[in-house]
RNA sequence: GGGGCUGUAGCUCAGUUGGGAGAGCGGCGCGCUGGCAGCGCGCAGGCCACGGGUUCGAGUCCCGUCAGCUCCA
């Protein structure tokens, strides 16, 4: 059976049965769940319906998932079945059927519809654990039972393999596993599923969300109990092929052929070679689906991760004996394998295949740079004479050149030498040490900062007890006559939930609104907008009287503010599509900021902009605003929004209904915020500033209307300023500052234009031979230190053996050189010790070589004491 | 979020205890040569990333900012 059917037997069966088809979320969780930086489970898309924020479109749920986990990434490869990017089957059911129903699916798909022999499957369940004082789950056994599983093909398991929990708190529950006992050919009898053997293959697992574990260790029911389960497509392709691995399904096999085509070798022809071509496979998959969900190489966060699968993939690469660039074809290749059933694969090609390259070149310049380096190495180590390279080299190599341990090892082997294994993996961990301890620092601070805002789970618990959600009429209205349902201190601030509120709670970037609220009894500002899924909550600062709950309130937004807020938002529609429209599909928005002070937009692009592509852009947006496009706002389904070409934002939220922003001609994006109703209203745009924000992600920061007309008052005046100063009209004052730079240059240069010809004659005319040497030490009148060196060099030049000490006074401030010839610094007289000793007489220090030395102090009357010193120390040396 | 490295001529990079900003390639000019290639000679080209500080004096030492590379979480 081909993964695309088990893909739709199992989505269909559950389809059948009442369940609600889900597509796949994207890679890159919603931006309101940022305790992952990737989908890592099937459930993961649906925690806002499982912890109640949100309601779902269907108490009983189906998907297939793309899911992303690096926690195996070292055993990818060794083994039959580890992968970093795989498919996730699974049926959920919130607060509807629980283990019963779970149970009864489960075996019934298993043998109806994948054919597994009734006799075969083996059950995992939860015995128990004494720390949570829970026994075993008797209620999951009964139902295995009466489903026909003899209690012989029961298996209880701990905590660590049948308990399932998201975190130190929070709803948790018991496990069931379904396994497949693949025969006697595979195992002893005396293997047991939850021993991880090749006989008994565990297929599926059924999560009971039974408890919430609370702090103080307690374990009540949830009130509503959900069900959570997890099939892995691929495990499930390998077994239903009958294959040893999942790398020989039909998913994985054109992808592993590619890289035998590429490389001449064969899967299974020895170790490394297979390994290599499993690596370039998964990694393949992974890399793809990364970059196709929006997800761009860098070195931070989910694009650090990215970055490390396409460099490990490279290196593999290396491994199989591939000297050309081939990550676009393995993409490729991918692609063709999964975009049937994934098609923005197809549609994102173009970006994808950019950046393979775009990383492909910079690893190269990566591995050109360590090279070079490791060169050195080599030929120190021949230098010594010794047959080791040192770890702490190899380690700076990896750690601050990133050139892979993996390559070193192998180049240096070809050289006959070695590194010690054990020291390297030793800095390593001590380097994993550092880093974990810097951010366990940063973040407890970040939670001691938290605690100043009221707490994130006591607002949820606020609004939960309400049993209403507030109705947002902001996009309508910035005024509502409402009623203040419910209200509670906490925290110094207040809490409240309006029936309707028009405040806009943050999200997708927009700020939220600020405002005052007004009962008959009291009046208060809105200090804050939670946003709680579909539902919000409020934090009031009292500024009258008192506000009770159930009185009749009057709910004002700030005007002022909400409108440059609006045109800011629409403002960054136009710049996204500008972007897009000059530099290209790849741009993709990596997070942005709408305040009504100004935008920010962060977007994936590699290099910097250019003033020209800039100033495009610029004038790109100015040119919609004027045309006064209107702008429109559209709740559609997803689907109707796709096809309409909608730009959906990185990290969209999951849901049937999507607003939908248009911009007549210009532009569609999926977008809960709020915008001005035609782009005039906008007026200016200007941009601001452009940097980087992380590589291959470029942030331009623009300011719109009267802050950009402030912005332009601002600057008109320091023109003003400028010209006044330079006594030019404003449109002269580029060229006055050019000139007036010529002519510092010039001034700069004009001692260097060549020394004083009739000092230096003096000089040389008054030098004194003092045991056949000559001898200068004179105060002059020099312009700066580099004149004065100058004359000395040609006075000494003339003189032939010669000492030439000479010193000025400019800005109060004292010059001394001394400039010495070779011959005379062998009888004893060295420029650094004479110019050192006359510049203490003076009050300043200073050195220099044998033959030229400088020096200066802070006191020019002390300037002949200086030189005297100068001549003294001569004096003495010839003496 | 934490750590390491790097910013010097158009490009690739040197730059010693702090003491006169350099090389190679490239550019321009001249010469040798029948022409090209080549060689020789000469010239232009530098806010030494930016901002502070220490110092008589900073490309060099210290602090900060920006940018690039890189490892880890």
């Amino acid at each position: 059976m081909q993964a695309a059917e088990i893909r739709e037997r199992f989505l269909s069966f559950f389809e059948e049965r009442e369940h609600r088809r889900m597509p796949s979320a994207s890679l890159v969780p919603s931006v309101y769940d940022p305790s992952v930086l990737l989908t890592t489970a099937g459930m993961q898309p649906f925690k806002p319906y499982f912890q109640g924020e949100e309601e779902p479109p269907s108490r009983r749920l189906t998907s297939c998932q793309k899911c992303f986990r690096t926690t195996d990434i070292e055993n990818v490869g060794m083994t039959h079945r580890h992968l970093t990017f795989f498919e996730m089957l699974g049926n959920f059911s919130i607060g509807d059927y629980f283990k019963q129903k779970a149970v009864g699916f489960a075996l019934e798909l298993s043998t109806e519809g994948f054919g597994f022999d009734d006799d075969r499957i083996w059950i995992s369940v939860f015995g128990g654990d004494d720390e949570l004082g829970l026994g075993p789950d008797e209620e999951a056994i009964e139902w295995w039972r009466a489903v026909g599983i003899p209690d012989e093909r029961i298996v209880r398991l701990g905590r660590d393999d049948n308990f399932w929990q998201s975190g130190p708190t929070g709803p948790c529950g018991p496990c069931s596993e379904l396994y497949l006992d693949r025969g006697p050919e595979f195992g002893p009898d005396s293997d047991r599923p939850g021993d991880d053997t090749e006989r008994f293959l565990e297929y599926w697992n059924l999560v009971f969300m039974q408890y919430e574990l609370r702090a103080d260790g307690s374990l009540p029911e949830l009130p509503a109990q959900n069900i959570d389960t997890g099939l892995g497509l691929e495990r499930m392709a390998a077994i239903l092929q009958d294959v040893d691995s999942v790398f020989e399904t039909d998913s994985f096999r054109p992808i592993v052929e590619l890289g035998e085509d590429l490389s001449g070798r064969r899967y299974r022809q020895d170790f490394p070679t297979t390994r290599a071509l499993r690596i370039l496979a998964d990694h393949g998959r992974a890399a793809t689906f990364l970059l196709g969900d929006g997800v761009v190489p860098s070195n931070e966060d989910r694009g650090y991760i990215l970055r490390r699968i396409m460099r490990r993939t490279m290196q593999q690469g290396h491994v199989l004996g591939l000297e050309e660039a081939f990550l676009p074809r393995l993409y490729e290749r991918v692609v063709e394998v999964m975009a049937d059933a994934y098609p923005e694969l197809r549609r994102e090609w173009p970006t994808i295949e950019r950046w393979a390259r775009a990383e492909e070149e910079s690893f190269g310049r990566t591995l050109e740079q360590g090279q070079r380096l490791l060169a050195d190495l080599v030929a120190r180590a021949r230098e010594e004479n010794t047959s080791w390279v040192p770890a702490d080299d190899a380690f700076r190599l990896h750690d601050t050149y990133g050139f892979p341990y993996e390559m070193t090892k192998e180049l240096l082997a070809e050289e006959g030498l070695s590194v010690d294994d054990h020291g390297f993996e030793e800095l390593m961990e001590r380097a994993r040490e550092v880093s974990r301890a810097g951010s366990s620092r940063t973040r407890a601070r970040a939670e001691a900062g938290a605690e100043i805002h009221v707490d994130h789970e006591v607002v949820l618990g606020f609004a939960r007890e309400a049993g209403f959600r507030t109705r947002f009429v902001g996009y309508e209205t910035t005024d509502a006559d409402t009623v203040l349902a419910v209200a509670q201190h906490a925290n110094g601030w207040m809490l409240a939930k309006l029936e309707e509120s028009p405040f806009y709670p943050e999200g997708g970037g927009q700020v939220s609104d600020s405002g005052f609220v007004e009962t008959p009894s009291g009046r208060a500002r809105v200090v804050d907008v939670y946003r709680l899924g579909d539902d919000q909550a409020l934090a009031l600062e009292p500024l009258e009287g008192e506000l009770g709950a159930g009185e009749e309130a009057r709910a004002m937004v700030e005007r002022a503010t909400r409108l440059a807020t609006m045109r800011n938002h629409t403002a960054t529609h136009l710049l996204h599509a500008a972007l897009r429209g000059r530099l290209g599909t790849h741009v993709r928005q990596a997070g942005s900021y709408v305040g009504p002070d100004k935008l920010r937009f962060d977007f994936t692009h590699g290099q910097r902009l250019s003033d020209d592509e800039l100033a495009d852009i610029e004038g790109m947006v100015g040119g919609s605003i004027a045309a006064n496009h209107a702008v429109r706002a559209i709740e559609t389904t997803r689907q109707e929004a796709e096809a309409l070409g909608a730009l959906a934002l990185f990290g969209e939220k999951y849901g049937d209904w999507v607003r939908m922003v248009e911009i007549e001609n210009v532009s569609r994006e999926l977008c809960g915020g709020t915008h001005v109703g035609a782009t005039s209203e906008i007026g200016l745009f200007h941009l601001t500033s452009e940097t980087s924000s992380a590589s291959n992600v470029r942030r331009v920061e623009a300011v719109t209307g009267p802050a950009g007309a402030e912005l332009f008052r601002d600057r008109n005046r320091q023109l003003q300023e400028i010209a006044a100063m330079l006594r030019v009209p404003d449109h002269e004052v580029v060229r006055a500052v050019a000139r007036l730079n010529e002519r510092v240059k010039e001034l700069q240069r004009q001692p260097a234009g060549g020394p004083d010809r009739g000092t230096a004659d003096r000089l040389v005319a008054g030098a004194d031979e003092l045991a056949g040497a000559k001898v200068v030490v004179e105060a002059v009148d020099a312009p700066n230190a580099k004149a004065l060196l100058e004359l000395s060099d040609a006075v000494r030049q003339r003189l032939g053996d010669a000492a030439v000490v000479l010193g000025c006074a400019v800005d109060g401030r004292v010059h001394l050189v001394a400039n010495v010839a070779p011959s005379v610094v062998e009888r004893g007289v060295k420029a650094g010790e004479v110019v050192r000793v006359a510049a203490k007489a003076a009050g300043g220090g200073g050195g220099g070589r044998d033959t030229m030395a400088q020096a200066g102090g802070r006191d020019p009357d002390r300037l002949p004491d200086a030189l005297a010193t100068a001549r003294l120390e001569i004096e003495k040396a010839l003496g």
